[in-house]
DNA sequence: ATGAAAGCGCTAACAG
DNA sequence: CTGTTAGCGCTTTCAT
């Protein structure tokens, strides 16, 4: 039995026979064979790696939802999951370099802001790049993101519902794609429900607990409170929920919040957190299956899906106060 | 100019002029030239791949701070992560195939439970393995772990000093390592302060949110109730804290609550949790030095290093009630 | 339907 | 100090 006959029952050539191929397959399952992937890889053939590429490093609270259904769906398809790095930590890092020596056959991308080089780099690249939550697309260059602005848009119409008049808005970080579709969310959705937000009612942060706190201070001390505040991520509503409470006012009686993206931490700050649900699994399987037709097929159009989102309402929202 | 020449400047060979060291150099880094590592991975010389092997799948919400640790290490020393697998979700996959096929030098494990027979295969299987809250060697393995029974002696050496006598532990995951380990700390620490824990004031739990509001409704349903008690875990103590909410026992000044590892969601709740502190980030990079050794050095003895936590103290600790 | 042979890009041993 | 050569484990022609 050669070494030629077995790699051809191991890559399903229709050219052996049964009965070869039977005693091939008994024999590879009992002697635990696996063939060796860098000699595939050397050889030509595919090398059964995506590398996964961040900038923002793995601090973001829902990486981890994200991976899983990112994980899972590239199992499936027989491929290996390779981080390649996070950006921030070395610029001169080159990571085209860094796909081309690993024979990287796509790559997921995530965190990227809008309009950075390294986002143009790797679309240049044409090695098959799938972005998640940036709309970047190219040649070999697709993405996938949650449907941010109906999102937010949809809990300024739930808020409004409530009656609430007065909505501020603590966004995210300026030149991030999410950032800035939220806020748009935001922008339309008070147009579509016949209010014009006054300028101090939007306080710009940086998604972080801390700008969000700071954002909620500023907008209490305002002349005339707004009576409810989207922000655009939760741990700003968090950060929100803390700076209210020490004002004393009371949430959701006096002063609504919502959140974005329902980390584990909404469930547990008390009132629970209204929030906005990003299904981070799915964004991720779906990521994969994208990038993975992308590989297949070098002549596909450039994918781009906007997942839907789900409005979690909790203990944060409420009807908006009497004469507020 | 041969490729061998080039090979030999790449891997540092002292046989080589420095004048054309310094012309290949130059070459190499205008071309921007990085070596195939399928091809250097083949022929028999390092593949620079680090495999992480998880049972727990990602959901363990510490996981992205230990990765942080891993990841930063691993870079330092030229080495690239290859996620391998959940072992949970296949139980036919054979990971020892996997690491081979893919010539991984080396493999992080995380996640698995005492004596589960993977563990002990891989082990086995001699590719040189660093376990992370496993107490396992071997020829070719060793651990890293928090020191997680001196942890929970000292919670409960705290909440001794406070004036408590009566401290309840809500358990995580028998047959855990780390939940066995943290058990024995409650024990000995009781022990130490000369108080003889009651069977109903061990409950059993499985580390997550749920059983520990399980576990506390048991408790406060209890004729006596605890006027302390130390949880396994801060998801636990968020879900005991939950359950004191819901009977109107008030944190702290009636029940004192302590938590273990100290993840994001314990300084959201409120009042904010007590709890251990766990130096994840440190930890994956204390595994991953200690994983490089053990490549690097096949005959060195298996290492194992328990790494200090700090008590973190915020609302939900204070002295003991009069007269409980 | 099977096997022999070439070669993927590199490194190691050896010759010059 | 440099280049030539063999071969890592596989896939892919091309004969048989």
């Amino acid at each position: 039995m050669s070494v030629a006959t077995v790699s051809k029952v191991l890559n399903d050539y229709t050219t052996v026979s049964r009965a070869t191929r039977e005693k091939v397959l008994a024999l590879v399952a009992e002697m635990q064979f696996r063939p060796n992937e860098a000699a595939r890889s050397l050889v030509g053939r595919r090398s059964m790696t995506i590398g996964i590429l961040l900038t923002t490093g793995l601090s973001n609270p829902f990486f981890v939802h994200l991976l899983g259904g990112i994980d899972e769906a590239l199992k499936e398809r027989g491929y290996d999951l390779i981080y390649l790095a996070q950006l921030s930590a070395h610029p001169e890092y080159n990571f085209v370099q860094h796909c081309r020596s690993r024979n990287v056959e796509g790559v997921l991308a995530f965190g990227f802001q809008l309009g950075e080089l390294d986002a143009d780099k790797l679309v240049a690249s044409g090695i098959p790049t799938l972005f998640i939550d940036l709309n970047l697309t190219g040649e070999r260059a697709g993405y996938v993101s949650s449907d941010n602005k109906e999102a937010v848009q949809g809990a300024v119409r739930y808020l409004h519902e409530l009656g609430h008049r007065r909505i501020a808005y603590v966004a995210g970080l300026p030149g991030s794609y999410v950032g800035e579709r939220r806020l748009a969310g935001y922008r339309e959705g008070m147009a579509a429900a016949g209010l014009i937000p006054r300028p101090d009612d939007i306080v710009v942060g940086d998604f972080t607990q801390e700008t969000g706190y700071r954002a909620m201070r500023q907008l209490l001390a305002l002349a005339e409170r707004p009576t409810a505040v989207v922000c655009g991520s939760d741990k700003a509503a968090i950060g929100a929920l803390q700076a209210a409470r020490e004002a004393g006012v009371a949430v959701p009686d006096e002063l609504s919040v919502v959140g974005f993206d329902d980390i584990d931490e909404a469930r547990v700050v008390h009132p629970p957190l209204t929030t906005v649900r990003q299904d981070m699994p799915a964004l991720g399987r779906l990521a994969v299956e994208l990038l993975d037709r992308l590989i297949a097929e070098p002549g596909s159009p450039a994918p781009s899906v906007i997942v839907p989102t789900t409005l979690v309402v909790r203990g944060t929202t409420g009807a908006a106060p009497m004469g507020g």
